[in-house]
DNA sequence: CGGTATCCTTTTAGATACTG
DNA sequence: CAGTATCTAAAAGGATACCG
């Protein structure tokens, strides 16, 4: 994927949130994490379908967009803890609002599907 | 990239979303149908940084998915327009929710990638 | 438990050239 | 003008096994 410095970013803000939703895992994630920390193992689980190494892959994309934080507890088993940063929970509002249309108009969207 | 009718899209209306806009162009494409239809070439243009081939993919999958028509009206040189659909109108608020929050916070998120 | 390492397949993107 | 065809490279995703 192309850098976030890159030229067309600098005209439109499109461009920055693709770059940072944009890929098939990013808002699920930030989806679980919506209603507050969860565990790696947790979030496996609540989200369903992704690998451990495709979620770690995930968290660190989001984590060096600042939109996350990892905690790490001490001790034996491990502990890890993710949460969303104060900029994380920013993104909340619009993602609400991506995922109810997608409640509201998911029906439509698959019906197109069916049809073509 | 899975089906839509996959086993955990009917449990998150994320999913859904994902399945829509998760792509690198999707929402870019979209933005720049948001003033009226739009020509192929002249998107190429707005867009910047596209190909003549992935925008004919991306506007392929968008129709697919029933958000974007393309009328095509007859003669030489052909002439063919895109516009969106009702559908396609009702996800441009949440996008535009989404572009703004770039807006407002792509400095924040550009500061956490550069610290990190 | 929370990862990495390895390997593999699929998907996406981009460049270029060609066509009706 | 609006594509398609071909080829290539890069990125993403996934399965499995192993590690501290």
């Amino acid at each position: 994927m192309d850098g976030i410095g890159d030229v067309f970013l600098a005209d439109c803000p499109a461009r920055l949130a693709v770059e940072v939703i944009a890929d098939k895992w990013a808002v699920v994630v930030l989806w679980g994490l919506s209603e507050g920390p969860r565990r790696h193992g947790e979030l496996v689980a609540l989200i369903g379908g992704i690998s451990k190494k495709v979620l770690t892959q995930t968290l660190r994309r989001l984590q060096t967009n600042g939109l996350v934080t990892r905690t790490e507890y001490g001790g034996v088993p491990p502990r890890v803890d993710y949460d969303l940063t104060p900029l994380g929970k920013t993104l909340m509002e619009p993602i609400r609002l991506l995922t109810t249309w997608a409640a509201d108009n998911g029906e439509a969207v698959l019906a197109a599907q069916e049809s073509a």
